[in-house]
DNA sequence: CATGAATGAGAATTCATTCAT
DNA sequence: TATGAATGAATTCTCATTCAT
């Protein structure tokens, strides 16, 4: 749901990748493909845009410039094929993960289960840069800014609400407009952690189990206004 | 409570508007200074801090480049100082929005306008600029990063917090954290909208209505969790 | 007489047709050669030396530039060896169109004949585009301009200085200096419309009947300097 | 009528300069963009615009790049309004020669005398070089070449037919298209040296005599067909 | 104080040419 | 023989910063 579900840097899913070649021998140029990409991903979101050169990027890459204008044309094009294909083919992980919450019969545990996970997922080290980056860069690449808004949170809305219209049905939820409550579930989650880590150095370390306090909240608060009675007696 | 709790550039007089000062002949000095903040505002909410030339700023401000130099003595120190006291001259205006609140005897009413009020102010366009400036320099500028998190959500969150915990004496409220309370409200309010801004182009026309849905939502979810029973009968 | 007598590509065959060879099997470097040959051609003629480069002509050839490297040398050779061989298949035609100006009796209505088939011959776009090309480089490729000249005007004068001698001593032009007739001729017919088109976009349409003016007023005014008096009886 | 009447080179007429203060102290601006000028009209006389590197007119003109690019903008525009200004204000001189065409009585005299100094004036070294110049370039630049058209051949037949319709009038030539005449009386002077001199390399030696061959000729020529028959009687 | 010019580096992009395959 | 990749220098143009005036 969110950019990517785990990831995001060592398995490009890409776009060209000549590989399926079980040999190594003449998939020169792919190979090359690949250390471009890698290369320029870690220097555009470190550095951002304006701040990478493609001198960086070449050197970093172990390649020539001339070999990265021959993949990609020019600086706008490498950087939005990059992060398009980065973006794309983001969550099978977090639909997975909301089977249980699915099925779930203690909608509780289950969704403050899928909570923690998602909210880890999101607060990756290297998604949060690629959101910064993103958003420092909507201006000047629109495009990519709605790439990743309908591939991140818009996908997570259209997912919860399809769970949560389902869990109203079997009458684990009571909701009127299941898109606003999945907006709701997914920012009383996320929008703590996140909007710190927006504003913060970002570590590499692993999150803080202090950071469940917020999954564990956001549930309760959302079960307490969209959950149905416990009909106790 | 959000950058600031209006428009966040209070001293704009424009563009370099050379009025606006009852005494003209001392203060040239001053003048100049101020023409070039609000150059180089409009210019990095704009373009980015890299995007933004020295030169475009003299430019824009009517001024030579070395007496931008004199002034701010480089780029980097220019930016700092602009974007910061840009900031800091926070939220009055929240302040006085929420006295309502904290008197308040029918919260729902009294929350959902101020709510309404809240998010519209945070939803101004060049504050809307100024988040995706300093997320996406937050690398570059942490300093600048951590001064903006504490002048807007950390403010917000200890205003709220503060509010809430009196609306819980008083109570109104029942709740066991404020502070966490108080950043599921900020949240539950801004963060659809918000969000979806961060990825949007941006567009100066007056905030939709639809906007508002958004805030009472905010506000019943909010209530749902953490209002005190409504004693019936 | 001019650069060519008709088109100036006697083999082109199109782009990089690889057809119009009834043998197929054999000649895949020559193909490949006169692929390039054409491709060159377009493109120098269109952008000038310095305007065109390698990966053009080879992109345009359709084969590497390693294949043009081999071909031709360097850059420079290529260019030589194009423009000298387009250059050097001279004036067939005209020269037969000539035939009918030696053998005259009507010398006023063969010379007009003759004075629009080499007008309209020498203002083939194509020409034209060459003959900017040979001038603008003029400098850097003496050469080649030598060549041009040699091939063009200067056998343009021997030529008609050949017919005019002839028709000097049979009695129907009184000369003392057939090269200096000829070279009047030359211009007086070509002048108006080659300088001009010097200037001005090269179209590609059909050359205006307009052009025959000068053709005319060229014989006319040659004939009124040249001519042996009419023997009115 | 030809580009310019005579120099070219040193007091370019221009369009820019500050000049007009008998001082030169405050003036360095103005010296500089002369020098920047100077500089660039040799270098793109000699090897083209493409040929002609920003960093050789800088170095060249003892300033540095960035004043080249303060004062012209970039590199096309220096071109243009650099050759623009070098051709405006070409022929007072020539039209003071014709002076005493237009009053002449001894027609072929003067128009003799006329065909020498305006053929040697168009041979100017630095002129062959600007026609080679806008030539070679005049699908890059469409809009120099005609501007250079325009001051040129168009003018000076504008100027000769002018001449042409008085001497006309006054008997001393007969003829029916005054234009026509003027084209006529241009090209049997000029075209024999200046098409040779498009594809030789250029000497600076003076003009040798014998080309004033092609000036008398010319003017015998354009006499025996326009000329007024003398009335020998 | 403030201006125009300078600086020297560095940006993106392209070039002619040459290896390695 | 012909290809894709590499090279290293050059191109146009811009940058942040600093002298001279």
């Amino acid at each position: 749901m969110q950019e990517r579900g785990l990831d995001g840097t060592p398995d490009v899913p890409g776009e060209a990748s000549p590989a399926a070649l079980g040999g190594d021998g003449p998939d020169r140029s792919g190979r090359k493909r690949r250390a471009i990409l890698n290369a320029a991903r870690v220097l555009f979101l470190q550095n951002g845009y304006l701040g990478t050169s493609m001198d960086d990027v070449a050197a970093a890459a172990g390649v020539s410039k001339q070999t990265v204008y021959k993949h990609f044309g020019d600086k706008r094009r490498m950087f939005v094929e990059l992060l398009t294909s980065d973006m794309s083919g983001a969550d099978a992980s977090v639909a997975a993960l909301g089977q249980a919450v699915r099925d779930s019969n203690d909608l509780e545990t289950d969704l403050r289960a899928f909570a923690r996970a998602y909210l880890n997922a999101v607060m990756q080290p290297h998604l949060i840069r690629l959101r910064r980056l993103v958003i420092g860069e909507a201006e000047r690449f629109p495009e990519l800014a709605a790439a990743w808004y309908s591939n991140g949170p818009a996908e997570a809305y259209a997912t919860f609400a399809q769970w949560f219209e389902e869990l109203d049905r079997r009458g684990l939820l009571r909701l009127q407009d299941p898109v606003l409550a999945a907006q709701s579930f997914n920012w009383l989650i996320l929008s703590v952690p996140l909007n710190e880590a927006m504003a913060r150095p970002i570590d590499d370390s692993p999150p803080s189990s202090e950071l469940y306090r917020y999954a564990d909240e956001g549930v309760r608060v959302f079960l307490a206004a969209y959950g149905a009675p416990r009909m106790t007696s």
